[in-house]
DNA sequence: CTGAAAGCGCTTACAG
DNA sequence: CTGAAAGCGCTTACAG
């Protein structure tokens, strides 16, 4: 049976003692003497008392909670795989100091006042931001208004200095393409998602600096943009399978474009990764499970996650005297890599 | 610039009426001129002010916010397509009444009375929970101190009725197994993970029931338990594949140990579906795309996920008139399934 | 339609 | 070490 709601007031009188001090027990001040610290305590179990985060909060300057925005857009893939273990991260280092996490997945287009109001009703402390398309307003207008947030993703170019966290894009790009011209291709191909994100830029960027760095020039042919998923993959090669000089690799910039490509090869009766050889990139879960193996570069999404939640808890304290934080971008070679 | 906080006696102040005014038509009330609302809603939109939604729940009953609770065990496949669409789910109901959700994602062993203190410390007014385990205590204790609650899975055999959703497993795998049986064959193994999981449970009750009905004697050797992991399905497939009359239909209880099944069988050089066809169940987004496409048993994730937010607020209102929501699951069929 | 006042359940100087 | 009291920012009978 539910008893009656037990106040601060109810436990005073119970243990004998001032509201005052009952507060001073839950909040573990030093001023109190063990012997009424150890009476309060037991009229608090025994009563099963919980002081109302609510009513705390009112005093007190911080509410520990968090929002964890996530804006997408209709059709977006949400089985994506890359939110659960960033949550993951996340909830692991705001968990230890006691921060809780409020989510909410808008979908695009959105009105940011909604979700600044979590803020300026004083319900969360600040933001964490994921999936976020370059130049989002709502970080600039975060900025301009002092609230705090850390961006999973370096999302804009306009903010001279923000926090984020991100994985080293270019540097991954960079990497897989090297790999094919080590292994003497010269016609690579470049399967991407558009601008509206940041981190497509950025292996636009390394895909395009490791061709320069060995002096090849960039083929706007070989370069196709789709959505980022199987389909759009599979359109984009089909795309790529019929120009006059086909590529003899691509990397595709994602797992998910590049499963789409390689159904494309196989459908036109080519070899992977004699005809073509195919990488990449996020390296999900189940690329070493298909055949072939599909080569990647991994991301280390549930460490982002805990480096944001830290980042976000230091910027509470120091708003200004900050790092964004650049994750390794690995290439994992495998099979269809050849 | 941040301008100093303003609060509800400011804007009295300075639209010449007391604060219960103000409040009033913060709140909507009818008891409020309408010069003198347009006058106040102008100075609040002037000032840009917010009302603290913790001061306005210190004088009401509820708080408008949920807690989303996903127990998971050490090793757990985060990227599990299951919870996106279901938080999307989830989020859109919850997102129109104003309610928001406290996302927690608690690694097992857990402790109960850390999650219940979000209730009892007046943060949420309730939870909807996710992946629990088979009888987790989590959910009698929730029943006995009178806490709303949600199940997403028919998970406890104790209680006697409590607001779940979940997808008619039974019949899904029911379904997939009489497809096989209607193919003619006979020899049809079970792949699943261990019986933690009620779903699990449910879903080999499926099994069983088709194979009855078609006056099969359930062979102990063609059902074989393993992690609910790609490399759980091909272990699971390998020992299979070794025992003396080996299966000529498989079904998964999950697309993942589909596509680890699939790998052990290729492996073999087995053809699929020719000397062994495969269901898998989820229909995740790669099945279509991966060779040979899987068919599968398709959950409506999502649909969980609007259901469960819309039982959530039911019980808030009539916490002992409700009916459990079962969605429906349908076979997907696929080249694998022969 | 409006306001003065009590109340929601805490925290925290201040005084002793 | 302890308590009385003011304050956090709202809402809501109650009275007019």
């Amino acid at each position: 049976m539910k008893k009656v709601k037990i106040n601060i007031r109810d436990i005073a009188k119970l243990a004998n003692v001032s509201v005052a001090t009952v507060s001073r027990v839950i909040n573990g001040s030093p001023n109190v003497s063990e012997k009424t610290r150890k009476r309060v305590l037991k009229i608090i179990q025994e009563y099963d008392y919980h002081p109302s985060a609510f009513a705390q909060k009112l005093s007190k300057p911080r509410t520990q909670i968090v929002a964890f925005l996530i804006p997408y857009e209709r059709g977006f893939i949400l089985s994506d795989a890359f939110f659960p273990p960033l949550i993951k991260g996340i909830t692991e280092v705001l968990d230890k100091k006691e921060y809780n996490i409020m989510l909410s997945m808008i979908e695009s287009p959105y009105i940011p006042e909604k979700y600044i109001s979590l803020y300026k009703r004083g319900i969360v402390d600040g933001y964490i931001l994921a999936n976020v398309k370059r130049n989002d307003p709502f970080l600039e207008i975060l900025y301009e208004e002092n609230i705090r947030f850390v961006s999973v993703g370096k999302v804009s170019t306009k903010l001279k200095k923000y926090p984020y966290v991100d994985t080293d894009n270019i540097k991954g790009a960079f990497d897989a393409t090297t790999y094919f011209l080590e292994k003497g291709h010269r016609r690579i191909a470049l399967i991407k998602g558009t601008h509206d994100y940041s981190f497509i830029q950025e292996r636009y960027e390394g895909y395009i600096l490791a061709l320069k760095k060995y002096g090849i020039k960039p083929d706007p042919k070989l370069v196709v943009e789709e959505s980022l998923t199987i389909d759009g993959g599979y359109r984009a090669m089909k795309k790529l399978l019929k120009i006059t000089n086909p590529p003899s690799a691509v990397l595709a910039c994602s797992d998910y474009m590049a499963i789409g490509a390689i159904n494309a090869i196989l459908e036109n009766n080519w070899e992977i990764p004699e005809d073509v050889a195919i990488i990449g990139f996020d390296d999900l879960y189940i690329d070493g499970r298909i055949e072939p193996p599909l080569a990647s570069v991994r991301q280390e999404i549930e460490e982002m996650g805990k480096e944001a939640a830290k980042l976000f808890l230091h910027i509470l304290d120091s708003p200004t005297e900050f790092e964004p934080k650049i994750l390794p971008a690995t290439f994992i070679w495998r099979r269809s890599a050849g």
